[in-house]
RNA sequence: GGGCGAUUAGCUCAGUUGGUUAGAGCGCCACGUUGACAUCGUGGAGGUCAGAGAUUCGAGUUCUCUAUCGCCCACCA
């Protein structure tokens, strides 16, 4: 195909599929263990295969490419590992649900196994889902090494960490309160749980006192926002000093209201009132009360009719309620420490399910909803009830199932975390692991600094079921024969077992083994001796904190894990700094002893219009191949990385594209919630979302796409266009040396421009600000290739002396922006290489060489600091404000494209040198003629001048053929107001003392110099409209 | 309650160490299809840089306070 047949347009949809296939069949994305290179490597944050990817992927996985990308051109050998994550908890909670819809079965009705299969019926068929969209994105990974987090190499590194801590005593077993799901029946994490506020009711209940003595309340009073809890109380609690509790509090707002402004203080004010108040009345009462509390004197638990003492403790606040609190140690976080504290008992009163349990007595086997109603109601029955108030409740709501969370005592699993949170708080603090933007390092430091120990167990079927087998309520004697047992066994001779024996509360013994490497045979050794498997499975992030090092084949030691490990940079969000960053930092550091990476990246969020992140239960999700398929897969990376700054979040405004007539709505909160919209250009309804049923199929899908990608869309277009010009006009190109001194100003121009640019892409790249790189290379091509080179040669290559010249600097031009330009968008520019590659197989100015055959392998351009000249850059500059200045006339005078105006532009002799072989340029840009050039160069009969500010050059345009006199009048008099406005400021800043004097004499200098400019302007513009006038 | 970030044109965002007249894209207005590009070109309109105060010869930029928005962490019987 020559030149002259490209399309006009960039045919994205084709032509990214035929890139994508040439780089597969070469396999240009491929690492291998290289040591003549260096290496350079990444780790994919796996994404969840929970579902497809959004646009917030699309952004981190494009950033990743452009490191990668950038560092493979620049010789490294360069590994980006790709691979997904089981996402435990999530991708069980979307099967079970759509399990539930579909077919209304629960797991319980399909059991384990088959259940898991189903599961991984659902990865396999999410990953190949989530591969192609990374593929079709552009993303570079070596795809001949895809993992997965439950992989059986994964798995083994899985195993082999466990059972090193386990070995070092580092995991543990303990009752703890624990956030429980009850709708998919498993613990939860603090991370998992989201407060959701609701409007809930506060109700106050009265408790007998059992034999009340003279003086005594006949009842305590206490409140709660879960009535049905009471159930499982086995104390109330009540200030052991509220006298001096309620001192304390009221220093405190007496020292707050000293501090407070104006506002503030009513306020603080009023809260001193009623705590006065109620110390009037109620003060008396609690002290009572704690009297009691101290006597031991004990109360009766209502409906359930047990005896529970009065006690005193801290946690009960005199200021609050009736003062007295009910304490529930199973099921609320903070009754739980005052249990422990007081050795209460702890009465767990519900099932796995949510139901009431045995310990509930009547109410057993109702759920808390309905036990909750009950509970209220028999109270009211047996006159117990107080006051219901109204109330604004924070419910801990599960992420995953969006039920609430009911606090709930389990036996779980913990890893220690005292010495691994060291360890990767020294790694960030001695800055071996390097946090950008370091804002950062804050929040990961502080998290660790807690060293509050990890909960590794999930009540689930999907993940690595942890490899412990145990048996309970052995006697001492049982116990130590057990144990002596497993240490016959063959296996662990060979080190695969490890035992732990364990003294529980009741004194009964519990022998717990962990075995390494999966191995039925030991399996079914340790299974003869009476131990059980533990049902549960690890916390999904204990096998994505070995990703770094399981990818690489750990625990062997492959000759990968040597060469690449650690990697390079890790680039992720925000908000899995803690859950990720920090735990593959220490088990990186556990494992290897070895960070994991040198560097982490943490780059911003992609928001849609409203300002909310994008995720698929709120129906504002992008898929990035929705945005592909409008725009294609360069214009999604551009747009992305030229949004993506440091310390912004994207906003990304987002409209439905209507698939009857392909107009584009409008992504609002309500209409984003509904599964139909009707368009609003022809009335055709569409769905909002992907069809997951049958039912749903029944309207098109309307792709949700954002217009801000139209900005790169046409970038790529230009760019597109620009290379086009170039191939046909490298007719009769010869590769052959070419002199810097031989070049014109122009090529100087853009060489120095170019030596920059490349400069400032490579630093930007390097520190992570794509944005700065975007923009640069957006203005660089846009701006100073297309709207001055390549207009500029435009007449340069018709004429045969310089034509030969030229062809090898746009050539050695186009050549090096689609290099740099390679890791945003290498698409487009992996398709005008392999073009170029057939009009110019050899480039480049002193020494030309054959070129790569992809870009994708091509060398990183280095910035030629020899070319870099601000010299040639300001005598340039001569030029193009001349232009600017002639079509500026040339407009506000309304002369006709076609007609060519004469102009004579006064100038030094020194630039008039330097501008006359710039004549053909500068009149095929501003269609002009230039009629004189030099220092007599003068104002026409009839003329419209400008002044170039800074530069000491006049432009003229004769207007006689032209004139409009009335036009030309309103731009003089618009200047010089303009102009005289500015005379104003300058000289009233040039008249205070202080600025003369102290700024520094280099400024002073420079404003008095465009001081003197201006004036030299405005008398020349008001001797102008003078003239005009006179013409009237 | 603690921490972090943001607030610049109608919209989405740049603005390096304080220094001429605060920029871009989209949108808007006017003109224009000349052989790279109408996904384009040329020109234009549009901003008291959230508010108040401080430092300075000089503040969008530094400091303090206030307001609004967002995120993270903790807590709320």
């Amino acid at each position: 195909m020559t030149a002259a047949e490209l399309a006009n347009r960039f045919d994205h949809s084709t032509e990214s599929l035929h890139i994508i296939q040439r780089w597969d069949d070469a396999k240009c994305w491929h690492a291998e263990v290289n040591t003549d290179r260096k290496p350079f490597s990444v780790v994919i944050p796996p994404p969840n295969v929970t579902g497809a990817l959004h646009l917030g992927h699309g952004l981190n996985n494009t950033l990743q490419d452009i490191i990668i990308r950038m560092k493979r051109m620049q010789g490294f050998e360069t590994l980006w590992m790709p691979g997904t994550d089981h996402a435990g908890i999530a991708t069980q909670a979307v099967v079970e649900r759509r399990l539930r819809e579909d077919e209304s079965l629960t797991r319980h009705d399909l059991g384990r196994e088959k259940l898991v299969e189903r599961i991984w019926k659902w990865k396999d068929q999410y990953e190949t889902r989530i591969l192609g969209q990374l593929k079709r994105m552009g993303c570079s990974c070596d795809w001949d090494r895809v993992r997965f987090t439950m992989d059986d190499q994964c798995a083994a590194a899985v195993r082999a960490t466990f059972f090193d801590l386990f070995s070092k005593q580092w995991i543990y077993r303990g009752k703890r309160l624990v956030n429980w799901d009850t709708f998919l029946q498993t613990a939860v994490s603090d991370d998992e749980v989201k407060n959701v506020s609701i409007k809930g009711h506060f109700w106050h209940f009265r408790y007998p006192v059992i034999d009340p003595r003279a003086g005594d309340p006949s009842h305590v009073e206490i409140a709660t926002t879960r009535p049905e809890t009471m159930l499982g109380d086995t104390a109330v609690a009540v200030h052991p000093n509220p006298a001096k509790a309620l001192d304390e509090v009221e220093k405190e707002l007496l020292q707050k209201l000293k501090e407070a402004n104006e506002k503030d203080a009513d306020e603080i004010q009023s809260q001193i009132d009623s705590l006065q108040a109620r110390r009037k009345s109620m003060l008396p009462q609690l002290e009572h009360l704690a009297q009691m509390a101290s006597e031991g004197r004990m109360l009766r638990l209502p409906l359930v009719d047990r005896e529970i003492p009065l006690i005193a403790d801290v946690w009960a606040k005199p200021e609050l309620g009736s003062g007295c609190v009910k304490i529930t140690p199973a099921h609320d976080p903070n009754d739980y420490e005052v249990g422990l504290r007081q050795d209460l008992p702890m009465i767990n009163i519900l099932n796995p399910d949510g139901t009431i349990n045995a310990e509930g007595a009547t109410y057993e086997g109702l759920t808390i909803k309905k036990a909750r109603v009950k509970v209220v109601e028999d109270l009211e029955a047996a006159g117990l009830l107080g006051d219901i108030e109204d109330r604004d409740i924070e419910l801990p709501t599960s992420d995953r199932s969006k039920t609430p969370i009911e606090p709930f005592l389990a036996d779980q699993w913990f890893v220690k975390m005292q010495d691994l949170a060291q360890t990767a708080m020294d790694a960030v603090i001695d800055e071996r692991v390097e946090i950008f933007p370091t804002r950062y390092r804050k929040g990961y430091l502080d998290w660790l600094g807690e060293k509050r120990d990890w909960p590794v167990s999930r009540q689930l079927w999907w993940g690595h079921q942890i490899p412990i087998w145990s048996i309970n309520d052995l006697t001492d004697e049982d116990g130590n024969e057990l144990i002596a047992k497993i240490r016959e066994l063959p296996q662990y001779a060979s080190g695969n077992i490890k035992e732990q024996l364990s003294e529980s509360e009741d004194a009964t013994f519990e022998v717990a083994v962990c075995i390494r490497d999966e191995d039925a045979e030991t399996e079914s050794a340790i299974e003869a001796l009476g131990l059980v498997r533990d049902p549960d499975v690890l916390d999904t992030w204990f096998s994505s904190a070995l990703w770094p090092h399981s990818t690489l084949g750990w625990p062997a030691n492959t000759p990968e894990l040597e060469y690449f490990y650690p990697t390079g940079t890790l680039i992720t969000s925000r908000d899995i700094i803690t859950l990720w960053v920090a735990r593959m930092v220490l088990m990186g550091l556990n494992n290897l002893d070895e960070i994991p990476f040198h560097e982490v990246y943490i780059h911003s969020k992609i928001l849609d219009g409203q300002g909310e992140t994008m995720s698929k239960s709120k129906g504002n999700g992008v898929d990035p191949i929705e945005v592909i398929d409008k725009f294609g897969p360069d214009a999604l990376r551009f747009g992305l990385a030229y949004l993506a700054t440091e310390t912004q979040d994207v906003r990304l405004p987002v409209q439905y594209e209507c698939p009857h007539c392909s107009k584009t709505i409008e992504q609002t909160k309500k209409n984003r919630s509904a599964p139909t919209v009707p368009c609003k250009a022809c009335g055709g309804i569409f769905s909002t979302q992907w069809a997951e049923s049958e039912a749903d199929k029944a309207h098109p899908k309307g792709a949700v796409i954002s217009e801000r990608f139209e900005t790169a869309r046409n970038f790529v277009n230009k760019l597109w266009n620009a290379s086009r010009f170039t191939l046909m006009n490298l007719e009769g190109y010869q590769a052959q040396p070419v002199e810097y001194a031989s070049l014109g100003l122009e090529d100087q121009w853009l060489l120095s421009r170019l030596s920059s640019v490349t400069k400032t892409v490579t630093e930007s790249f390097e520190h992570y600000r794509f944005a700065d790189a975007a923009r640069t290379l957006y203005d660089f091509a846009w701006d100073e290739f297309c709207s001055f080179y390549v207009e500029i040669s435009k007449p340069r290559l018709d004429d045969p002396e310089t034509r030969a010249r030229t062809q090898s600097v746009i050539a050695h031009a186009l050549d090096t922006l689609l290099r740099l330009l390679h890791p945003i968008m290498p698409f487009v520019t992996e398709s005008v290489w392999s073009h170029l590659g057939e009009a110019a197989p050899v480039r480049g100015l002193a020494s030309p060489v054959q070129a790569n055959e992809f870009t994708m392998l091509a060398d990183w351009p280095t910035a030629n600091e020899s070319h870099h000249n601000e010299n040639i850059e300001k005598q340039f500059r001569e030029f193009a404000e001349i232009v600017g200045a002639v079509r500026k006339i040339r407009s506000s005078q309304n002369i006709d494209r076609k007609d060519v105006v004469p102009i004579a532009v006064r100038c030094t002799n020194e630039s008039a040198q330097r501008l006359q072989p710039m004549k053909p340029s500068l009149e095929s840009m501003a269609a002009c003629e230039l009629r004189t050039l030099g220092p007599q160069a003068g104002p026409f009969e009839v003329d419209a001048p400008s002044s170039l500010s800074s530069l000491d050059i006049d432009v003229h345009v004769d207007l006689e053929q032209f004139i409009d006199i009335k036009a030309e009048l309103g731009r003089l008099e618009k200047l010089l107001d303009n102009t005289v406005k500015m005379i104003t400021a300058k000289e009233k800043k040039l008249a205070n003392e202080n600025f003369v004097s102290r700024a520094p004499a280099e400024v002073v200098d420079k404003e008095r110099e465009s001081l003197g400019d201006l004036v030299k302007q405005r008398e020349s513009i008001a001797i102008d409209i003078k003239r005009l006038r006179s013409r009237m």
